[in-house]
DNA sequence: TCTGGGGTCCTAGGACCC
DNA sequence: TCTGGGGTCCTAGGACCC
């Protein structure tokens, strides 16, 4: 049998923006998305006063009435505030796998796996590891988080939605009879898998909690609807189905929406090329190379009295790379070949796909060294590639160490006509020398 | 006036092959 | 007149997640 516990950050970015500000500790906060569009985070304090997605513009008054604490994305905090929380989680188990900034899955089976076998009861051994959980992280990094205990990682999800309204932050639905219980009361649309469309699905075969889901024959499951609704049903029957994947990326995605509506070709040019640019030196970073590219464009769906246009285009290249310049050429490529005027543009995106390994990029390089076509536009030989590359060493890591990054392509223009607005930003705490908080004795 | 960003997996259907 | 069966690969679109 498996152990998974789910570490979950309660309000995380909320969470995030309160550590270095204590005075801000019981008032309530939200974060804003991208470009201060929606909501996306919000304190318990402020869980009551806000919804979740609600476009800022719509709850601004109220907010100023509430005296809510509004922030602006900042993701450079939240990353480095997550990788704290992820680095304290290794005190428990090496196999800490980090689903998204803020949870992390812990399989303890081995850890636990000769009491079981010995038929000895873990429940108050698991409980007071998770106490302990509990109590370090926050300790330790500032951040308050709940646990949950189960045997398939959708039990440890649920155990986990529990943990988080009850005054300790800590569930297990490892006992059986626990577990019949929770689930009993657990709604089905709150289902580790189960979204908006499947949801009205249930409901009308007349399924309201997980364990009335829980009930239904898996094959029948399959039949209704598909494999992952059956393995759903697996997993809250206690059947683990969702392995130790550790799938390799598969794309890197950069887009933003822009400050302002965009029409002229120039300004556009200029965002994909910065998210271009981007996204390669995220390539290198996880050593991976891209085997095509791919330039998206979107005029406001939220303005239907304008004409829309969301067109997208790919470029595949020659053989997979990591190098801006030739990136760069793809990327632009593609954007002429979908560019069309008289349309106000409002998102922009670039797309690397089908990543393979850095190390396959370079054997694909050795054997075929000649291009096929040394006129070609996308023309790069092997030893101009390779001197690019180690520039880009250099350049990475100058632009890693320092705040802004310095060095940057032409391309990328040196205004930035498409900046999206972040109004209420908080400082990089703990990754920006100057801001880092200073504490006096007297 | 103002509405996020970045992923994954699965299925169905078409093209193509023997 | 009667027009198979089985497979792979690719892509677009849907659904879900945080």
């Amino acid at each position: 049998m498996k152990i998974y516990a789910l570490v979950d950050c309660n309000s995380f970015f909320a969470s995030c923006e309160k550590v270095f500000r204590p005075d801000w500790a019981e008032k309530p906060v939200v974060v804003l998305s991208n470009n201060d569009g929606c909501v996306i985070a919000r304190s318990a304090e402020a869980k009551p006063l806000v919804a979740m997605g609600t476009p800022w513009f719509r709850v601004k008054k109220t907010a100023e009435r509430e005296g809510i604490v509004v922030r602006s994305t900042n993701f450079v905090l939240y990353g480095d505030m997550s990788r704290r929380v992820m680095e304290t989680l290794g005190q428990w188990t090496s196999d800490v796998e980090v689903y998204s900034i803020d949870e992390a899955f812990l399989d303890l089976s081995r850890q636990y796996q000769l009491r079981i076998e010995e038929g000895k009861s873990i429940g108050r051994s698991l409980a007071a590891l998770g106490r302990q959980i509990v109590e370090t992280v926050p300790q330790w990094t500032g951040i308050p988080v709940s646990v949950g205990f189960g045997p398939t990682k959708t039990l440890a999800k649920l155990a986990n939605r529990i943990a988080k309204e009850r005054p300790d932050r800590l569930f297990g639905v490892m006992n059986r009879k626990i577990r019949e219980r929770a689930l009993k009361t657990f709604p089905i649309g709150k289902i580790w898998g189960v979204g908006r469309k499947l949801l009205p699905q249930f409901e009308r075969l007349g399924l309201k909690t997980a364990w009335d889901l829980s009930r239904i024959d898996p094959l029948v499951v399959r039949r209704e609807f598909s494999i992952v609704q059956e393995r759903l049903v697996r997993e809250l029957n206690g059947e683990a189905c969702y392995g130790e994947d550790d799938p390799q990326r598969k794309n890197i995605q950069v887009s933003r929406s822009f400050g302002t509506m965009l029409t002229d070709p120039a300004d556009l040019e200029k965002a994909v090329a910065t998210f271009a640019a981007r996204g390669a030196r995220r390539l290198r970073r996880l050593e991976r190379a891209a085997s095509a590219v791919c330039v998206s464009l979107r005029t406001n769906p939220f303005r239907p009295d304008l004409p829309q246009y969301s067109p997208s285009g790919v470029v595949g290249f020659y053989r997979p790379t990591a190098d801006t310049v030739e990136i760069l050429k793809g990327v632009l490529s593609a954007f002429r070949s979908i560019y069309k005027p008289r349309y106000a543009y409002k998102k922009g995106g670039v797309t690397l796909m089908n990543l393979v390994p850095a190390e396959v990029a370079a054997a694909q390089q050795y054997l075929f060294d000649e291009e096929p076509d040394s006129d070609s536009p996308l023309r790069s030989d092997s030893t101009s590639r390779r001197r690019r590359m180690d520039l880009y060493r250099t350049v990475d890591h100058i632009n890693d160490s320092s705040v802004s990054g310095e060095i940057f392509f032409a391309a990328e223009g040196t205004d930035r006509p498409w900046a999206s607005s972040s109004e209420y930003a908080s400082p990089c705490w703990t990754t920006d020398l100057d801001r880092v908080p200073v504490v006096r004795a007297d």
